[in-house]
DNA sequence: ATATGTAATGTAATAACATAACATACGAGA
DNA sequence: TCTCGTATGTTATGTTATTACATTACATAT
């Protein structure tokens, strides 16, 4: 697995996040983690950064918070997309290749060289809903 | 026009947003407008507030910044989408009906509620990738 | 004109999120 | 062993956003 590259404090981040099994801001990652010896916001930043850039985790730019990828590590074709329930807060992630594809198009148009994609939906899922 | 609904300060605001042409971040505004009287982050944030409920104002959550709408008001049929040059930092929004149709229907199948869509998309505008 | 209610504004303090700068440790090759 | 790159630790600071409370402005009822 992709997790035996982590370093002692990407693990033990990662690991958190999975646990938590929903977004957490990098402040609530560090007191999760004081029992284990993190001290300072940094030390969850410098992992957030190196798992965010292998896909590990994705921020959710709409809320300041990460999450761990639903799929493991992220092989989506096209951009991930996020739909964040704002009364419950879980997330649920999928792919949407028509939606890249179509955004793709759009911005080529105009020159655009396109490197990152966010998409985050809000609104209430399913059983937030029902109540 | 719709303007002439908005508070002072609100107004103060808005004409700053419009006049930068591009975004801002509020602290960004609230040094703009110090010498017209503001002493606050809240005075600023309250206005942006407003502003982005009437959709005259725009907030960038990928970089905690806001942009005046570039339709005036904003009437998109469907969600905006804004194609944010991380080299000159201008910002192009755009309409994509057929992404918002089909970001709606991946979600239905859900029973997710869509009530708010964010869709960033971050690069190096035509100008910018020619140099 | 005065009282009252409501929306807007002013102000201070602080919470929440993020990075800079520098010091130290530690493992993989030369 | 040396040393070089990577990871880590620590302090301080920068940036973004909100809470809490006081005051002002303005409309309208008395």
């Amino acid at each position: 697995m992709i997790e035996s590259k982590l370093t002692k404090n990407q693990s033990m981040v990662h690991t958190c996040l999975t646990q938590e099994n929903g977004p957490m801001t990098a402040y609530a990652i560090l007191d999760a983690l004081r029992e284990k010896g993190f001290r300072a916001p940094l030390q969850v930043y410098r992992a957030l950064e190196k798992l965010t850039e292998l896909k590990l985790v994705h921020r959710l730019e709409s809320m300041s918070a990460f999450v761990a990828c639903q799929h493991g590590t992220c092989e989506h074709s096209g951009a991930a997309v996020f739909a964040i329930c704002d009364t419950c807060g879980t997330v649920a992630e999928f792919a949407a290749a028509d939606v890249s594809k179509s955004l793709e198009s759009h911005v080529k148009e105009n020159g655009f060289v396109l490197k990152k994609t966010t998409i985050e939906l809000r609104g209430e899922c399913r059983q937030c809903y029902a109540v």
